[in-house]
DNA sequence: TTGAAAGCGCTAACAG
DNA sequence: CTGTTAGCGCTTTCAA
């Protein structure tokens, strides 16, 4: 079977503690020692025992995500998160699991208690969020994707949303436009009551727009394209002198754009539409192709994942960081039209 | 700390080996002292540790999910696969990691020698696989989503490919077409020759157009929206009978509809068009919304984990399950057209 | 039906 | 610089 720590010692002719010390490089050892026991390691294919070694050790390297359960009410982006934090975890010699937790403390509890994991990177975190609480209480380091109300002394990585919105008004202001409007995601939606990304946004839209003296326009509307198309006959009913509209869902941003269009209203030459923190594989589906600030999901995995990581090191450690959306320009933003 | 079976055994007031026995249910135990060491666990608080369980069990009942690497040539759907393989692995009170490695198996052979997963399910096999070898030889349970070009002795699921085929033409037929082109993916792509899907889609359709005396016309583009608009230039053209259009990338398909109602066809009414295994997500947004066949993505996720793990259990199980897409009627199919 | 004890393969004092 | 050894917390014989 697969050779030990024991056998290589044997090998080599030293003892297995003698082994561990170079394996991790804890403590001095003559460089012919560590060569006998670097050959003997290679010529058994060698290979450490995580499990064997997380137990002696305290340290499991393995870390969790915490991701939405839900399969279908879900970010397309969700698959960037995860590669993202994978690969961040593999490059630093730790596991990623994945495990798909909704608002369950108890269900979280659980897993945590099994001491399988050295910590914990929480998504789609609510302002109020249970399973912070859970964390906390059973001690178990973590950093958030995502803000809570109350971030002292804790780590997280998240959209920044006002520097996001920034990029969208700005890039419409130098198009022209000064009626810009804003559909924002659905907090009716069970669930999404206070989340971060609707309560950001929004807030980053309307004192962005009015330090711009433009007046605010903000719609609401599920995460779908029906709801896209029917928000988008709203806007036009009631603001007609809209020039361009920034849309929060990117399948609304789809509804959108295909009502528009569908109701005879040329895009981008009579209205402009920008998706914001979707996905730009998502915006280079419509007709035309929707400029996009894409959300920076890959990375804020990535990121995610070495905060934790930094936390787990240093248990003082406090990352903060905030990470803004790139815009991706496509053919649904144009000059505002004259009026 | 937190309490380990020491503690619960003195609580209890008995040996440690008995707790032992209630909590995996090895050995009869009085009910009795059953209640008293369920008691005393119930007080304590107490959770197994996993790593301590594995070491000495030498079972982990942790599983790997060994995914594509690059974040961006992805498909959408490799969220539902990710989510429907975790739950399935929850349920049955495992855990997932994701491995995200390319077709490297040196990488794999490195990840599975730690001895950290008790087997491992792989995504987006290739006719030949390298990986599938080297899990072979490292003697690791596993269990593919795919197929391999010999799969003697393999556990698998997969799409069944002639079925969701079958499907696309059934549901065309119906609606009179008698002249109907398939938009394959683009083996050119690196590593995608001899891709599963590709190659079993295309047999499939040949091989049912034959049969209903249908000739048959493929087509081939990259999977992007981009290559989609251009290979419907490319069937206008060579084609112009085509009714219908039956396309496999879903980007792909999107682009499809996107130009043929730019060159001001209307589809349906003038050409249908069907996405064959792409999400019921991404279908909803294109106007008008695809009909597709969808990917059962989540449950072959659920499936490849589930196949494994009866592998675990027995050895010689070997499951081959094929599951067949959904029709999933949008708008963008119709009757066909008088000519 | 229960207990004692020997590991699982490694880490980390401590001793030399 | 290297070796000895006591665990890490649990499973699993074997004996009682």
């Amino acid at each position: 079977m697969a050779a030990t720590m024991k056998d290589v010692a044997e090998a080599a002719g030293v003892s297995i503690a003698t082994v561990s010390f170079v394996l991790n490089d804890t403590k001095p050892v003559t460089p012919e020692t560590r060569r006998r026991i670097e050959q003997a390691m290679a010529d058994l294919g060698f290979r450490r025992n995580m499990v064997a070694r997380a137990l002696a050790s305290r340290r499991t390297r393995i870390i969790a995500l915490v991701c939405p359960f839900a399969a279908d009410r879900t970010a397309h982006s969700l698959k960037d998160f995860f590669i993202g934090a994978a690969q961040a975890a593999n490059e630093a010699d730790h596991h990623l699991v994945i495990w798909p937790v909704s608002n369950d403390g108890e269900a979280l509890a659980s897993l945590v208690g099994q001491k399988l994991v050295d910590g914990v990177v929480l998504m789609e975190v609510g302002l109020d969020d249970a399973r912070v609480e859970v964390l906390r209480e059973l001690n178990t380091p973590f950093a958030l994707i995502g803000r809570t109300r109350d971030m002292t002394g804790v780590p997280y990585v998240d959209i920044d949303f006002e520097t996001s919105m920034r990029l969208c008004l700005d890039h419409l202001a130098d198009l022209g436009h000064r009626r810009i409007a804003f559909v924002n995601g659905s907090e009716e939606v069970p669930g999404m009551a206070g989340f971060g990304p609707y309560v950001r946004t929004e807030e980053a839209y309307r004192t962005l727009s009015r330090k711009r003296r433009m007046r605010p326009a903000v719609f609401r509307s599920l995460g779908t394209v029906r709801a896209g198309r029917q928000v988008a006959r709203e806007v036009l009913e009631s603001t007609p002198d809209v020039t361009a509209m920034i849309v929060l869902e990117e399948a609304t941003a789809t509804g959108v754009v295909a009502e528009l269009t569908h109701q005879g209203h040329k895009v981008p030459a009579d209205i402009s539409v920008l998706s914001v923190l979707g996905s730009v594989e998502v915006a280079a589906m419509t007709d035309p192709p929707l400029t996009t600030v894409a959300g920076p999901s890959a990375e804020l995995g990535r990121l995610g994942v070495e905060a934790l990581l930094r936390r787990l090191e240093d248990p003082n450690d406090l990352t903060a960081l905030l990470r803004a959306g790139e815009l991706v320009i496509g053919e649904s933003t144009g000059p505002a039209p004259h009026r």
